[in-house]
DNA sequence: AATCTCCTCAACCGCCGCACG
DNA sequence: ACGTGCGGCGGTTGAGGAGAT
């Protein structure tokens, strides 16, 4: 008797999603939120493995991921959690809450890797990734666990945060559940972004190539919306500042309460109690020797507790 | 223009950990 | 304490696209 199949193999389809295999699902999700994933395919008729529904919705259909074009700071903060936490995409994601750990994973396989063996072969990196000019005495096993701590005590904070009992400006954003162990309350930010992606999928279905044509530009049509203006306000609240350019916006995007809130069971973020500890510090530290990202730089310094 | 090769990335597979009864 | 089921994670695959010949 063993463990039963998580999907009936026979009459599960495969392969890409259509459009209106993803309005469906987006439908479903707008109305009953994420989780309970088992169920999604009989309520909804789609002759998909619920598996296949979690990870469609992970990876492409939740609000607020951002597509294609990896910035300079991302591609760092990508090498050096890499070096840090090794294939662990998970939570190297946790630190680029736009970013899903599929499409970390894959740009790492697809263009890092590749673009640091090239380096390690001019002696320019060392073996695991990490530049060899930074000779950091603090072992891996200590910033693992440092890490961890870090992000138990952004969980702990968050928790604290939106409990009902203690009201707090922090909760401004409302977490939608991306675990889908707890019953779901709609906020009304979740609600408009998914709108939003139902409109996207319905102009998608009037007119798939352009559509088709405008993501492969690498602009996402969410962003466009009005709701992508309220999320950027709302980073701008919680973070303090207006991002200065493009390449601050990014990074303030990056951090989209909205997006890292949406898993926020595994990922820190930068709300009133979250503090970025050292490791935000140190993934930072080239951006700030180019002379970029001095305001999130001086929040990370600002937020932090001395672990050492 | 046709064919081949390489690259990208969405999706699948299987294992693992956790929650729950 | 144990078994079961679900969700999550990381590795891998393969279809389709882009570029080279």
């Amino acid at each position: 008797m063993g463990r039963q199949p998580c999907c009936d193999k026979v009459g599960v389809k495969k392969g890409p999603w259509t459009p209106e295999e993803d309005i469906i699902l987006v439908s479903y999700i707008q109305e009953h939120g994420p989780g309970n994933w088992r169920a999604v395919p009989t309520k909804t008729g789609l002759l998909r493995c619920s598996k296949s529904c979690r990870l469609r919705w992970t990876n492409y259909l939740r609000p607020g991921i951002k597509r294609g074009n990896f910035t300079e700071n991302e591609e760092k903060m990508i090498i050096h959690l890499q070096a840090l936490l090794g294939n662990r995409w998970a939570a190297i994601a946790s630190y680029l809450p736009q970013r899903t750990d599929n499409d970390i994973k894959n740009y790492w396989n697809t263009h890092l890797k590749k673009r640091l063996k090239k380096l390690q072969g001019n002696g320019s990196y060392s073996r695991d990734g990490v530049s060899a000019k930074s000779t950091y005495q603090i072992s891996r096993g200590q910033w693992e666990r440092k890490l961890q701590t870090d992000i138990h005590m952004a969980k702990k904070a968050l928790s604290d945060a939106l409990s009902p009992e203690k009201p707090s400006g922090s909760a401004e954003f409302e977490p939608f559940n991306g675990t889908g162990s707890t019953s779901y309350a709609k906020p009304s930010g979740y609600a408009s972004s998914t709108e939003n992606i139902a409109k996207l999928l319905k102009g998608w279905m009037r007119n798939p190539l352009k559509m088709a044509d405008s993501s492969e530009e690498g602009t996402d049509p969410i962003k466009e919306d009005k709701n992508s203006k309220e999320m950027d306000e709302g980073v701008q609240s919680v973070l303090g500042f207006e991002p200065l350019d493009s390449s601050i916006s990014d990074i303030s995007q990056s951090m989209s309460p909205e997006a890292s809130l949406s898993q926020y069971e595994s990922k820190p973020n930068l709300n009133a109690q979250t503090q970025l500890s050292l490791l935000e510090e140190w993934l930072f530290d080239e951006a700030v020797n180019q002379g970029k990202d001095y305001q999130l730089c001086d929040l990370a310094l600002d937020e932090n507790v001395n672990f050492f």
